[in-house]
DNA sequence: ATTATCTATAGATCTATAGATAATGC
DNA sequence: ATTATCTATAGATCTATAGATAATGC
């Protein structure tokens, strides 16, 4: 007799339902933390469909990974905030990607320890950060020579600047497990430390750019 | 016949050797990453040896990370520098933070790596911060204060501040592989890489907690 | 007929242990 | 005698595939 199914709100059923699993396993442990097995168990379905489906554990979590570099790219794309000025705009930027990362808290380790472990997500950023950084810091980097020359900023570059933001709001969501765990922190504490500490960022960056 | 043992250069000869090995190997790869198998080939002994000192590979790996936890305390207990002005001592403080983790540069991504995936680390920490940080942060936090009256900085606490300044030491050595890879740099550029950014992250903090 | 799902299993790990042999310290 | 090292292997994974069965679309 058929096993009852149940039914899986994917658009594509069963196909989606594995993507999504495994998504959310990969996110948690990373590539060789999960068994195929285990994302079988999670999905409801036996271990050898997922083979069925993507063929290689390698070929599923590819997929998984570049879905998470698109989202982070995005990220990136700025709202242009016209009429704004320099310092309101920049404000809105570093709180934009900080609130980004906080709707996806997992998303920074898992890249970076993947990047480190998995040689072919290292070829897919190369691929990416070609493509996009230099567009993305070009607009950047004009609108901080204007400052500069009009005496509201000190000099810096563009790639200083991104990277400064970068590591101030991606180190909170790399420490907070830790956090959580080492102070005991419950969900409604936790979002109140991000808002604190998100605008200890924004007035730590907007004041290590005034003009000294 | 018996076979020709290497000699190994560790002072407690075999039983220092499988743990150095191993914790090159788990530097590298983490705990999941490596195998008793493949600490034994490093070393040059068979898999078994390794079981026989330290019965399993937990509690091999449980070492190693326990002196890297001593080391990052170590990275806090900072020198007095006595007769400096408050701005020279910071600078200075977070230079050797900086050219700490130059010298070690896999540690912050493996401490962090291993803390999200292995409960007994967490535990390790936990322990760790609770005798350690009150204390650190204490004689800051004063300085920070009398600076602060005296219209010299603006206010801060030192909790944030050190956040601040690890959040962007830090993660200069996280994306380092990456940078090596995607810009394709040798040892020579990053070393000069390393130099401008970290007078980068200097100027940044003090800038940063300039009075308003 | 074709596609989706299942059961079963081969082959490749990997950890830990048992038991044999060699080296070392009295 | 005791300690260090080795060989061999049990038992537990885990990935990928082969081949059977069920569901679906004409």
């Amino acid at each position: 007799m058929a096993k009852l199914k149940e039914v899986k709100g994917g658009k594509e059923g069963m196909e989606f339902s594995i993507l999504h699993a495994a998504d959310e396993l990969f996110m948690e442990r990373g590539f060789n933390g999960v068994s195929t097995t285990e994302i079988a168990l999670k999905v409801g379905c036996n271990q050898a469909l997922i083979h069925y489906y993507y063929r290689t554990k390698a070929n599923l979590f590819q997929k998984v990974f570049e879905n998470k570099l698109s989202f982070l790219i995005s990220l990136f794309e700025v709202d242009d905030y016209k009429g704004l000025s320099f310092e309101d705009k920049l404000r809105m930027r570093i709180e934009s990607h900080f609130d980004a990362l906080a709707q996806n808290p997992k998303l920074p380790m898992f890249v970076l320890n993947e990047l480190k472990n998995n040689p072919i997500t290292i070829d897919l950023i190369k691929e990416t950060f070609n493509n996009n950084v230099p567009y993305l810091t070009g607009s950047l980097e004009k609108e901080l020579q204007e400052e500069h020359k009009a005496g509201r900023i000190r000099k810096i570059s563009a790639l200083d600047l991104m990277i400064n933001i970068t590591s101030l709001n991606i180190f909170t969501f790399l420490t907070l497990p830790i956090m959580e765990y080492v102070f005991g922190l419950d969900q409604e504490t936790t979002k109140e430390m991000f808002e604190v500490r998100k605008k200890e960022i924004v007035t730590t960056v907007l004041n290590s750019i005034r003009p000294i």
